[in-house]
DNA sequence: GCATATATAGTCATTTTCGACTAAACTATC
DNA sequence: GATAGTTTAGTCGAAAATGACTATATATGC
């Protein structure tokens, strides 16, 4: 039962989540989830923001408490949370940690047309792709490890970067298997795969029966 | 390097490799895929797939080939790849296949706001997560080796659920002993966890010096 | 042989999202 | 004290994505 949400751009729920601390206006708002890292598990740019922000206004989950100037910039509007946002807040929660909801990867999208390119090409980008990886989770590693101990924070208020890091530490387990498995030609026969890309049609799926016309 | 397509809906990638076997209409596109199973790796909408095409056509990835009618039913557009269209199809591959991306997840982002619910609540909903990523993966096995036996499809063309179905297994034990480490009080204390939803503000660091201002 | 359901093949208006831009204030530097 | 760079605080128009809708054809049950 995944209600349909009014505002549904997750970031409406970092709002309501900083929000129920205190009021502030939205560049504040800006500043607080970098400083906490939140912008790296909910994507963050600043038109989204404003609209995001008109648009809880316009359902009544947030309320504009006072506009303030300073000197001649332009005025700052603070929002407050309201009940129906506070409620909306927990109800999302709740449904986000219960219920697993079907993503779509960019990596995945790849993987499915796989056989378009040759099997050497493909063991060769994967095999760069691991040395992304292995990169990368040494970085979000040592830097989740730098952040706790700058903060003195307690594993609770970082679990999603722990969360991130054993994501991608399991696609590099896998993708050094995959690779493997290409070289000893388990994914299907490597003369084959090849024999793809001698044709007009890289994508055929092996039974392919199919002619091109004209 | 992550170039700028023209056409960034991975959709695109979708009917690219497609019209590479054979020129098609995108209503066949729709069927092709749902066949093949990609449909569940790209995000596949009637809608978004005919702006696409539109888009593809204007940047000289794809073209038309004729339009058809039969009987009163609408026009039916077939459309052909174009050699500037096989280039972009690998060179968009190569990329998607070499270089992770930042990916943001619903439920990393329920996880930053982990503190939002007391911690028995989130016990009680990751417990249930669990219950659904058991039923979950133990569907997505059957129903990929099911598949495997149907059309007697080497690896090579399904490997797309292979990964999938890797993330989720991953997912679930990560969860399994999230729920674990939050009983056992690993992620902070649990009294001071508790004691956040007593107050007013169910989202401060544990440093929280913020007040309340009227 | 008629009603109902499903498959075929899309269109369109609205909403969402984003990239690019603006513009004042403050900070550092020589 | 001129100027160059950064931070603060947003606006705006264009592109992208989607949900709801249309309309014919064919199959199915009774």
């Amino acid at each position: 039962m995944v209600s349909k949400r009014k505002v549904s751009n997750p970031l409406a729920l970092a709002v309501m989540a900083l929000l129920f601390e205190r009021p502030m206006y939205p560049y504040e708002m800006v500043t607080l989830m970098r400083e906490r890292g939140k912008h790296e598990t909910v994507r963050l740019r600043y038109s989204s923001l404003y609209s995001v922000v008109v648009a809880m206004e316009r359902e009544g989950l947030i309320v504009p408490r006072e506009t303030v100037r300073e000197g001649r910039r332009p005025e700052r509007t603070v929002y407050g949370i309201t009940d129906a946002g506070r409620e909306e807040f927990r109800t999302w929660l709740r449904e986000l940690l219960r219920e697993p909801v079907k993503e779509y990867t960019q990596f995945a999208a790849g993987l499915s047309f796989l056989p378009g390119l040759p099997p050497e090409e493909a063991v060769a980008l994967l095999e760069e792709r691991v040395r992304h990886l292995e990169e990368e989770t040494g970085e979000m590693r040592s830097s989740l490890e730098a952040t706790m101990e700058q903060w003195k924070l307690p594993r609770l208020f970082v679990i999603e970067s722990e969360h991130e890091l054993m994501l991608r530490e399991a696609e590099l387990g896998w993708v050094r298997k995959l690779v493997e498995e290409i070289e000893a030609g388990e994914l299907g026969n490597l003369t084959e795969w090849r024999a793809i890309h001698s044709e007009q049609s890289p994508m055929s799926t092996g039974k392919g029966g199919e002619e091109n016309d004209a």
